[in-house]
RNA sequence: GCCUCCAUCGUCUAGAGGACCAGGACACAGGCCUUUCAAGCCUGGUACAGGGGUUCGAAUCCCCUUGGAGGCACCA
């Protein structure tokens, strides 16, 4: 590959299914190389596969890649000059390049029927021996054999004729691999009975017309790079540079990020999309560092740094060609760090969709509420994920709060001395400021006069204010929903502990 | 089964022959702070899979074993 030709990368992902994790980071790294060489990163879609094609994944792909920043320079939406950027817009051309190698001898018309394929695997399964594949049947065919079939109007598919013998060699910039056998390649099919180009076929075509210089992948195609060598050779074209990227693996290591539903690490589900991790509340910028240090460091010491630093420091060679566990909970550390970096009004306006559900309002509504950007500070360093701050703050959102009795009664207290406690300090919030500096003091003095730790009276008022023995910060709390309210909590919740 | 790839703390990783009795991060444990929970700070334990080579010297190079992963479709 020449080394002066300015690099040209893809993400080319099959509209078949929503946008993976493991998907993500293959993207990621293509736009890091891309941005870091001041090449261009284009998109492609592979839609071949008429049959699992799912309609709305398309926009979960762009809408993924744009919510992570990764903008494409080609492709859907974006144009580009070596469109069209949908493989089921370039038929004509892989019938073409088909045709050009079935007359060279290249490649070859196959008569093979579905049953008559699957009847071989089961004969060699049979006679325990190793499932090769394809027999070569049609390969040898006369002329006359042909026509005749031709004439029959048997239906057919373009099979490219491996070579019998020898190996293939070939270079990943990230490991060092053993020549391959070519006789365990079985023929692969080119062009499927449909009409539509196999993946190995449009794939080779297109990264060779749209000028593609090194192809950063997953590790699942390594063992079929071969194929792709013996068909740009066959073709007479030049070969990109080939890296393929480590495997995402289960969090438990055992096997690969399944699109399926795996259990996580504790009985949660495990997000395999990521519209799931944006969904639960896991930040852009969170995602994004996140993604890169799976199989990448930017330096020895420090897994947190910005887009334009991990630009900067990029590099294909310093990838770690290893598979490894998915590590939720150092995602979860990084996106609670991101969310502490973030200004409080940017976090307010960020948790806003978050909030409206759970707590019943408009996000108009909620963004006048007075409420919540005396909260929002307060649970900012509580949260890993946005969609844990509902829980925090409901209790300032709702009129009535329910109680649990037994929360009201601080460990080593009767329920008389909590009783008096709260009554206590209902009286002297009648009459103080509602401010940290106005309530710290007096508060404080009051569990003194009362004989009690400062924890223990904080503790009745938070439940009683609250409802919950974990909440943000008192004062906060009861800044947040005003004398009025904290006093109305307090009296019934002295009521509730009355009766009891 | 066959082919291929990979192998450093529990996990993600730094390490491209001497700078490593192996560094960072997360997680975990203990402590400090403290109004609960967090956050923050401090401290701690734990790793070069095993065996052979090569070399004055190996986590780093080679071989074998073992383990893990991927692939073997008219799916990508």
């Amino acid at each position: 590959m020449d080394a002066s030709k300015p690099v040209r990368v893809r993400m080319a992902p099959s509209p078949t299914g929503y946008f993976h994790l493991g998907s993500a980071r293959t993207a990621l790294f293509n736009w890091l190389y891309a941005r870091h060489t001041g090449g261009r990163f284009i998109l492609r879609i592979e839609d071949t596969d008429r049959t699992r094609f799912v309609p709305d994944s398309l926009q979960d792909i762009m809408d993924s890649l744009r919510w992570l920043g990764l903008d494409w320079d080609e492709g859907p939406e974006v144009g580009g000059p070596y469109g069209p950027y949908f493989q089921s817009e370039r038929l004509p051309l892989y019938h073409e390049w088909a045709e050009r190698l079935v007359r060279a001898g290249l490649a070859y018309r196959c008569y093979c029927s579905e049953e008559r394929l699957e009847a071989l695997r089961q004969e060699q399964r049979a006679r325990k021996e190793p499932v090769i594949g394809y027999d070569r049947h049609c390969r040898t065919l006369t002329a006359a054999q042909r026509a005749e079939l031709e004439a029959a109007g048997v239906p057919s598919v373009v099979r490219f004729a491996m070579p019998v013998e020898g190996e293939t060699h070939f270079v990943d910039l990230l490991r060092k691999m053993k020549p391959f056998d070519n006789n365990q390649y079985r023929d692969p099919i080119l062009l499927k009975s449909d009409g539509f180009p196999t993946y190995h076929f449009a794939n080779v075509i297109d990264d060779h017309f749209m000028e593609i210089t090194h192809i950063l992948r997953g590790d699942e195609w390594l063992s079929s790079v071969p194929l792709h060598v013996n068909l740009y050779n066959a073709l007479g074209w030049e070969i990109p540079v080939f890296a393929h990227l480590p495997l995402i693996l289960d969090p438990s290591g055992a096997g690969k990020l399944s699109k399926r539903k795996k259990k996580g690490e504790g009985d949660e589900e495990l997000l395999t999309y990521i519209r799931e991790y944006r969904a639960a509340g896991y930040l852009p910028e969170a995602m994004f560092n996140f993604l890169a240090i799976m199989g990448w460091a930017y330096s020895a010491d420090t897994d947190l740094f910005t887009r334009a630093e991990a630009i900067a420091r990029f590099d294909i060679h310093d990838i770690n060609p290893a598979a490894g566990a998915l590590p939720l909970s150092k995602l979860q550390w990084m996106n609670g760090h991101y969310i502490r970096q973030l200004a409080p009004a940017d976090l307010q306006e960020r948790l806003l969709p978050f909030l409206a559900g759970p707590l019943g309002m408009s996000v108009e509504a909620l963004r006048r509420h007075p409420a919540l950007p005396i909260l929002t500070p307060l649970i900012q360093e509580r949260l890993k994920t946005l969609n844990e701050a509902a829980a925090l703050i409901d209790f300032a959102f709702v009129e009535e709060i329910g109680y649990d009795p037994a929360l009201l009664v601080p460990k080593g207290l009767t329920s008389a001395q909590a009783l008096e406690a709260l009554t206590a300090a209902t009286a002297l919030l009648t009459a103080l400021p509602f401010t940290e500096e106005g309530l710290d003091a007096p508060l404080r003095h009051l569990a003194e006069q009362l004989g009690l730790k400062v924890g223990q009276l904080f503790g009745i008022l938070r439940v009683a204010t609250t409802g919950k023995n974990v909440a943000p910060p008192l004062f906060g709390c009861m800044i947040a929903l005003g004398r009025e309210k904290t006093l109305a909590r307090c009296r019934r919740a002295a009521e509730l502990l009355r009766q009891c």
